[in-house]
This record gives structure tokens, sequence and C-alpha cells, in this order.
DNA sequence: CTGAAAGCGCTTACAG
DNA sequence: CTGAAAGCGCTTACAG
């Protein structure tokens, strides 16, 4: 993909002494004042300042172009104004867009988020969460990619409150904000039965890592029964490995090939819904004449034919209630009420490829 | 979008004790030994130590469960290890790319990125950027939203390294890593040539906040006239106002509603290639007949009914050099020679959207 | 309203 | 191979 030009060009860098950082000291003295003055201007603490006093620490703190430094404040008064948070797809819109929630909610508390990706490896979630711990993260929201860890506990352990996003974690009770994964398996098949659907192809990536997949298929596994449905299921990983699925989804069309509009396929999440949308695109299937449904509401949604029907999740508002959930527990008070769930319902956007024929 | 439940549940945590963190001076008395030994124990100076002082501070440490505080760290040791990553808006699928090489660099290095986005907004730019200085970080690379800021010129002369991405900024000559916007552009116009196209319109975000819009769009105005094509240009927000653009659009396609074979739409990005082949599928345009091109590569390119044909741009790799760059500034021998340009070649995506009739 | 002093948790010469 | 001591840049009682 890439030849690579270097075009060298002259530097018009206005100030090219490279000066050292100001440190608290340096502006005492340049305003002929105590440190303790200049800590308390930069502080919250003007209003105790005479005004002359605040004027010439101003005009040395400007002139000196000096910045508090964050590590050392936070080194001796305890609070590093960090959050991380951890996300095992970095690369799955609903981490981004829960990302984009949660950093907007810490800005307006004046903290910052520290994301890490973990690629879905335990072993860099391991290490991420070790890293998080040694800045001296005030809290960590985490969608977790494996078990529960010795970092996590030990997070934990050192009082930093933790809060889940997503999935859960066996044996490891905690704060969770998720989506309402039975309401929405439920809605999802409230909608598929309304528009005539009978046979149902559930498809997953697999569920051993991550709960919420874990309960969206047992919820899909429980409801078939209780609703007297027809259906199959399928996990697999959507790796480079095309073939299965294709495979998978034109055996479970197969059987009975006119009778394809009873016949729906509802997909895990937006990865799976892409993946299978591409299948069924290769196959020349008409959706609508086989039922497709996803959970995730994605860009594109509404460009593929007929429009993709999905089950949209409030993804801004859970990285905002995960970060609220975090300051909540940050109050001493709240710091050992039990844990809570804060669940959202999905929203139904109703399209073409759930409208039979 | 949301009800919300709230269920309580029982609290498993196996340790309730919230322990506070131990220090290097208790893991020093448990070990019986002095906090300078410890220091190297964990400075990567074991060798230096005999293998029983070793293994007493191995087990204290283990047993106390003691990390070493990197805010202290690096207020002593003058490095933060810390590396800033500003973008202008998370949620294009260019900026995630470009983080996960970048993240990927940085963990190979044993650094870590810290994110920010500005959302386009000059002021959170400001924000963002005085923060990541005030935690000292050790570079930064910026995709800039406006103009050059004070902030930016104060990291700079405090002698932070800064790559731009994709970006330039003016007046302010730094290192940049980007796509060869001229090529991009000749490399679209020769294929929607050879493809028989010969009216354009090519669609851009608005230009001023953004080099490398700015760059595209003057490339473009240059070769048409230097190829002699016929062609037009329009740069809008993409915002809620859809119906801009669909009249647009319907201009642009109207004079002779017979010869639409020769007349082709090129996007300056992503978003604009997912609003425009929105406004398409609005009016009914069959793709071909209508040519259609975008910069950036998109995950549903290939699901739009003929494919539509893009110029990916080598994203994942665009982040790991401008974090390689860093790292060369960082270097002492190369603080000041003068600034790079890295610039690498888009691929050609040829797709049914780009295939007349 | 203001400041001197102690100390946050670490690293780094320096000395042995 | 090991440690005492100074100091990184800040905040926070404490005293005036």
């Amino acid at each position: 993909m890439g030849t690579v030009s270097f075009n060298v060009g002259n530097c018009m860098c206005a100030d090219t002494t490279s000066t050292t950082q100001a440190t608290i000291l340096q502006v005492a003295q340049d305003a002929g004042v105590s440190k303790t003055s200049v800590s308390r201007y930069f502080s919250g603490e003007r209003y105790r300042l005479s005004p002359g006093m605040q004027q010439r620490i101003k005009a040395s703190a400007t002139r000196l172009g000096y910045r508090p430094n964050q590590m050392a404040r936070s080194l001796k008064g305890g609070r590093s104004r960090l959050i991380g948070m951890v996300v095992a797809d970095i690369r799955n819109p609903f981490s981004i867009d829960v990302m984009h929630g949660a950093e907007q909610a810490c800005r307006e508390q004046g903290l910052s988020l520290v994301v890490c990706n973990t690629d879905n490896d335990p072993n860099q979630e391991r290490d991420h969460l070790a890293l998080l711990a040694s800045y001296r993260v005030e809290g960590v929201i985490i969608n977790a990619a494996g078990q529960p860890s010795q970092e996590l506990s030990a997070l934990a352990n050192q009082g930093t409150p933790l809060i889940l996003l997503d999935r859960t974690l066996s044996d490891y009770d905690a704060d969770i904000v998720a989506l309402d994964n039975r309401q929405a398996i439920d809605a999802a098949l409230d909608h598929l039965q309304d528009q005539g659907y009978r046979d149902l192809l559930y498809v997953s990536e697999p569920t051993s890592q991550a709960s919420s997949r874990q309960a969206r298929l047992e919820r899909f596994q429980q409801q078939l029964k209780a609703r007297n449905l027809l259906g199959k299921w399928l996990c697999l990983p959507l790796g480079q490995e095309a073939h299965h699925l294709d495979e998978a989804i034109a055996a479970f069309l197969a059987p009975e090939a006119d009778t394809h509009a009873t016949k729906a396929l509802l997909c895990g999440n937006g990865n799976v819904t892409l993946a299978v949308t591409r299948s069924l695109v290769r196959q020349q299937v008409r959706l609508g004449d086989v039922g497709l449904m996803g959970i995730d509401e994605l860009p594109w949604a509404d460009l593929i034919d007929p429009g993709i029907t999905t089950l949209a999740q409030p993804t801004d508002i859970i990285g905002r209630t995960a970060i609220h959930s975090l300051l909540q527990r940050l109050q001493a008070r709240d710091r050992d009420s039990p844990p809570r769930q804060i669940l959202y319902q999905a929203r139904l956007h109703a399209r073409g490829s759930t409208r039979p024929g």
C-alpha cells in the first residue's frame, strides 16, 4: 500500500530555544511571593489572595508559560483526575460511541479519560489494568475481555471503583451498565413474529468470553421453546473463513427453498450483521424474503436495499451513565452499597429487511 | 430510548477491606532492605542485586501487592512514558484506525497513548493540549481541528515533539504523516476518466479547518483544467440539512438527464461518501450510471449494490508511522533536523459504482 | 491575607 | 552488592 516520499522543508517555528517547563518555584521567585501563594492561585483558592498578589502571580505565570505539573499535583494531593476505560475492541462502533459518551461526561467533571484497547486479549487486558493502576486512576470502566484477573481484584482492593460495561464477569460482582439483553431478544422475537417469520437462525460471535453474547443466546434459546418457534443458532468467529458462515446460512435456507418467506436471521451484534449481510448478498438472497435483523444500529443500515432492521443500543447514554456511576462510588458514603445494575432498553428501527415479499 | 431498571444483587467480592496501595517504603521495611534496593528491583537493575535480596523483595512486593507509583516515578525520573493523541473526530473510522495503529506502536515501545477527542472544536483542542502538557506527555500526535494555538506552541517550545496527522497547520511547520492528497486525487481522476466519466462533481466537507480537505479540493480544481474535464465542486457541512445535498446533486445531474453515463461524483472522505450515497439512494439513482467514488475505504463499500469504488488510506500504517517519527524526534540527536513529511499513496478498490451502464 | 516547612512516592548520584 | 540522603514539583496543615 505504501510508496513513501520524503519532502524536506524549512522550519519556521517562531521560537527554537527549547525552554524547559517553568516550575512553581520559578513563578514564586519571579513574582516575589511564596510557593504556597502560587499554589493557591492555581488550586481554586484565588479568592484568598489579595488583588495585588493575584496580579503579580498571573503576570509571572503567563510570562514564564507556567503550567502546574499534574504528576506532582496528584502525587501530593492524592487525586489523579484520571479515569481509565478498557475496551475489548476499539474498532467496534459500539465501543466508540460508548467512549464518546464517557469522554463527554468526564470532561464535564474535569476528569480525563485514558482509553486502553485490549483487542479481546486477556494478556493485554492485564497489562493495561496494571498500567492504569500505576497511574493511580480514580476509577475504571471496563468492557472485559476475559475472566476477572488478579489485576482487576488488585484494583478493586486498592479501593478503585470499577464499572462493568456490557459484560459481566463471573464470580465478580460489580456495578454494571448495559443493554437489557433479555428485553432486546424479546423485542426482536416480537417483531419477527409480528412480521410473520417462524423459522429463525440466531448468529453470534463465540459466547465464551462475553457474557452479553451468552445472555442473548440463552434468552433466544429459551424463548424459542416458550413461543413454540422453529429455530437454530450458530456461534462462530468472524475471521477470514467466510465460507463457514456461507455454508451454515445456505444450510439453514436450503430445506424448503420455496417457503423462505418464513425464515429469518437474527444477528447478535453489529459485527455479525455486517458478516451476515455480506454473506446474504454473496448468495443473492433478497432481504425481506429472508428476514434479517440485528442488534446494534449501523450507519449503513438504511442504505442496503430495503434497509436492515436493527435494535439500537443507547450507546452514548451507556458511556455517560458509566461515568456517573463511577462518580457515585467515588463519593465516600456510597462506597459500600451493593452492586447496581443499570440496564437500558433497545430501540427498534424497523426497515425493509423484515418485511416479507 | 431509555427505560431504566435497577436490580440489586449481593456483593461477592473476596476482600472488602479496601487496602490502600503499598509504597516503596513499606516493601523495603517488610523485606528488611533499603528503598534504593526496592527501586532498583523495579527499574530494570535487578541484576545488580544479590539473589537473596531479589527473593525477599519479590516476596514482600507480591504479598503487599506493591505497584510502583508511575506518577512519582515520572516526577523524579522525568519520563512520563505517556504519548498524547488528539483527534478531531473520534467517530470517524479514519481516526479509529489510525489510533489503533498508534496504540500498537506505543505498546511495543512500552509507552501508553492518551487519546483526546476534540469534536472539531478549537476550544476543546486547546483544553486537551493543556491537559496533555500538564501530564508532561513525552510527545503528541495531532489531527488538528483549527489554527495553531498558543497551547500548541507552548508544547513545542517546552520541547515536546509534535507530529501532525493528516492536516497541516498554517505557519506552523512540523513533521506530518498523511495521505499524498495530490496523488490520491490524480488516481481518482485517472480511474474516472478510464471508466469514461467526463463531467465531475467533487463533494467535500468545509475546507476551512482542515488542510487535507483544502489540498484535495485544490488539486481537483487544478486537474480539471489540466485534463480539460468538465466539473464542479461543492463544500458543505454534513449536518442535518440533507436536502441541501440532495438539491445540489439533483442540480448537477439534471441538465441532460439522458447522458448521465458520463457524470460522476467524487467524495472527499468517508463521511461524504456516506452522505452522498444516502442522497443517491434517496433519489433512486443507479450507481454506475452515475459514477460514484470516495476517498477512504468503508466496511460497507462492497455491500451497496454494485459496490462503491474507494481509495483506501493505509490508516494503520499512518498511526504506527506517526509514533515512530515521534520516537525519532525524542532521540536527542534528531531534535533539530528540519520537519519531515511522510506521505502515503492511496490504494484503489475499483467496484461497480464506477462501471457505467 | 501570607509563608516556612513537612511530606507525597519515587530515583539517582554518591559513598562505601 | 548495598544504603543514606537529596530532591523531583507540588499541596497542606500550621502559624502568624
